[in-house]
DNA sequence: CTAGGGTTAG
């Protein structure tokens, strides 16, 4: 069949589409230079000009080819010689009648694509070919189809014309199969898969893997199975390209059995599979959430001698960005440079979002600061997903540059969440009238204020001693129909430890129209009642009601008051009540060289109470007899949630420290961490019991563990 | 090279 080819064509017959995208971009071969240089693309532009201005523009197209201007040229199958077109010489082989051969029989091709599909309009077009029809010419044109409706009148009418041997029947019948594909049209393939059958045309390899791709195209990744599984009664055996393609299909539907049982086949039988097919069980593993897996796959495929490409590294950095693996990020990006693999804008928004959700603010702002110099638009999604974590890190000036970014950017503009998150970051941080004046902002620019901002103004308005202002918007909560949630109570909590007792009743007045229950469990803490039993229970009864999500940070909350309050016994009951609901988890741990204590995702309050129940069962250890073991640590994190205080959570766990005279120092290789040596440690438990000091709860409850509530 | 290849983030 082959040598039926103008090989001096072979390139020709294909469009960009179908190169190997390594070759297409490389700067060794272009077709378009190979195509459109000199002559013939002076010849290319005049033709072009002559159809776009005629008289009788309703049909432009057919009236410019509707008469071949070479029909004394061979036809394109004739000239029988090899060139290779990356190779200097190929121009020189180039001829005007077979370069204007090739454009007339591609303008034949798009009028075509657009004409009307009736057998009559086709027949009509394609009588511009005289009885001068080649098979190749055939080819030619059904290649260049993308309207499956069109396609098989051509079909028939070139099978009639020409009347081809059975090998031919099956290369046009397969040729057609691909209009179906671009046009997305499975169900067409099927059914022109029918009329092959019916005609007595056998179908190949090829005209499966091409069903087989289709489906995949078309998001019928079962049907290519189906399609996969018929291939045998067809006569057929699957070669590689069949495997590769099911590989592909099989990982799409998840079936990790199938799809690595193909790939095993096809490393033992040596077929090259390539970097998509790998990309495909790498995506596979990703959303399977086997990150590890995608990695192997990927380790597996540089040994083969694979050459990543920029989809490669972007399905693991997606993978990375499912499984939370943010710290590995950075390494794949790295790589995927030293690689000489260009990035995309795919690469840029997934490193940004894996950033951005682990609050690394260096990298997220790198990432934005790349994609603005290389020209590329952020979405509307990757904004907010800069202000969101600028409102989690406290970064005030790039919030705001990102925000005004995104009002000139021209392409998108901030939505009611971009607005929520940088309310939240004035608020977080006191600026009143800047929170006020994005509020109008927000309701100018046909924004609805929601719960979040309105938790957000609470907080504001709780840290500038604004009670007045906080009943106002608790009033326009209930005005707008909204129902206060959990967050929005925790948030009025948090005002409670700033308020002065004079004003309190006006917050708690809130809280009681907000949540029944919650609204009692405060008046006993507030009022000092004896406990007479019923407060853990009442209080159990509020947690248990509540949503996972929020058990911690309205326990967090509690305590919170309690401190306030100073009421260090009740602080200690409540954290005791959160261990027994296991809302607090493994907060002490033990192992044979170290003991410690786990402050992460602590408010204030919660920490220095679980603290100080750690000092006394240390002391409790001491005078048990137990040994100490050589290292005692408390782990504080390293938060970024700037918010949880106005400090961080290190430094007020610090300050507490220092103020009970404890020996431990900021470990200076471990962020976050607070150490002391077995013998320091005795030495001052041993001092502090002596002296009977009992540690005040002196220390300060500030901030909004809101936020944490909000978005942690 | 021959009529067969696409895939990637929320």
């Amino acid at each position: 069949m082959a040598s039926h080819f103008c090989i001096s064509h072979s390139f020709l017959f294909h469009n960009h589409q179908s190169f190997p995208s390594s070759f297409s971009s490389s700067s060794s071969f272009s077709l378009h230079s190979f195509l459109f240089s000199n002559v013939t693309y002076e010849r290319f532009t005049l033709l072009s000009k002559a159809s776009f201005h005629h008289p009788n523009n309703h049909a432009p197209h057919q009236e410019a080819v509707s008469r071949d201007p070479d029909t004394n040229s061979s036809s394109l199958s004739k000239s029988r010689f090899w060139v290779n077109p990356s190779r200097p010489r190929a121009k020189h082989i180039r001829t005007k009648s077979s370069s204007s051969r090739y454009i007339y029989l591609t303008r034949l091709a798009e009028s075509l694509n657009s004409c009307t599909p009736t057998a009559q309009h086709v027949s009509t077009i394609l009588k511009g070919l005289r009885d001068n029809v080649s098979e190749s010419d055939a080819v030619f044109i059904l290649d260049k189809m993308v309207n499956s409706v069109t396609a098989p009148f051509v079909l028939r009418y070139f099978l009639d014309k020409i009347k081809p041997s059975g090998d031919t029947e099956t290369v046009l019948f397969n040729i057609t199969l691909k209009a179906f594909r671009k046009s997305r049209d499975f169900e067409g393939a099927e059914k022109l898969f029918d009329e092959m059958i019916q005609r007595g045309v056998k179908p190949d390899n090829i005209t499966f893997s091409t069903l087989i791709n289709s489906a995949r195209m078309c998001s019928l990744p079962n049907k290519a199975v189906e399609w996969f599984e018929k291939l045998p009664s067809f006569g057929c055996e699957p070669d590689a390209m069949v495997y590769s393609a099911m590989v592909s299909a099989y990982a799409q539907t998840n079936n990790v059995n199938m799809a690595l049982s193909l790939y095993d086949r096809a490393k033992a039988e040596r077929w090259t599979l390539d970097a998509s097919t790998f990309s495909s069980l790498i995506k596979m593993h990703g959303v399977l959430g086997n990150y590890d897996d995608s990695l192997k796959i990927f380790q597996e495929m540089k040994a083969l001698g694979v050459k990543p490409s920029v989809v490669t590294y972007n399905t693991l950095l997606g993978g990375l960005f499912r499984a939370r693996r943010s710290w590995q990020a950075k390494n794949i990006y790295k790589e995927m440079v030293t690689d000489g693999v260009l990035p995309d804008f795919i690469t840029y928004s997934t490193l940004l979002r894996i950033y951005a959700a682990a609050q690394y603010s260096d990298g997220a702002f790198g990432v934005y600061e790349e994609m603005k110099g290389q020209g590329m638009d952020l979405s509307v999604d990757l904004y907010n997903r800069l202000l969101a974590m600028c409102a989690n890190v406290g970064c005030i000036d790039e919030a705001v540059e990102v925000f005004e970014d995104m009002k000139s950017s021209g392409t998108c503009q901030p939505n009611s969440l971009s607005f929520s998150s940088l309310i939240t970051v004035y608020s977080c941080n006191g600026m009143v009238s800047e929170a006020e004046g994005l509020l109008n902002e927000m309701v100018q620019s046909g924004f609805q204020p929601t719960i979040y901002v309105l938790t957000s103004l609470v907080q504001c308005y709780g840290k500038a001693k604004r009670t007045d202002d906080v009943v106002k918007i608790f009033k326009q909560l209930v005005d707008l129909d909204i129902v206060p949630d959990v967050p929005f109570c925790c948030c009025l909590l948090n005002v409670m430890t700033q308020t002065p007792k004079e004003e309190l009743g006006k917050i708690i007045e809130c809280i009681e129209k907000a949540n029944k229950q919650l609204g009692s469990v405060i008046r006993y803490l507030v009022e000092e009642k004896e406990d007479d039993g019923n407060f853990r229970k009442e209080i159990s009864e509020l947690l248990n009601s509540v949503d996972g999500k929020v058990k911690k940070p309205l326990c967090n909350c509690l305590i919170d008051l309690c401190v306030r309050l100073n009421e260090p016994n009740r602080a200690r009951d409540l954290l005791d009540l959160g261990l027994t609901l296991e809302i607090y988890k493994n907060l002490q741990s033990r192992s044979q060289n170290q003991w410690s204590l786990h402050l992460k995702k602590l408010s204030v309050g919660a920490a220095m109470t679980a603290l100080n129940v750690w000092i006394n069962d240390l002391s409790k250890a001491l005078e048990s007899g137990e040994d100490l073991p050589p290292l005692l640590g408390v782990n504080t994190g390293y938060g970024k949630h700037k918010y949880v205080s106005d400090k961080g959570l290190a430094s007020v766990c610090e300050s507490h420290l220092r103020e009970l005279n404890a020996p431990f120092h900021e470990a200076p290789d471990k962020a976050g961490w607070f150490l002391v040596t077995k013998d320091a440690a005795k030495s001052w438990l041993e001092y502090r019991s002596s002296t009977e000091s009992i540690a005040d709860l002196n220390f300060q409850v500030s901030g909004g563990s809101t936020l944490a509530v909000q978005y942690g």
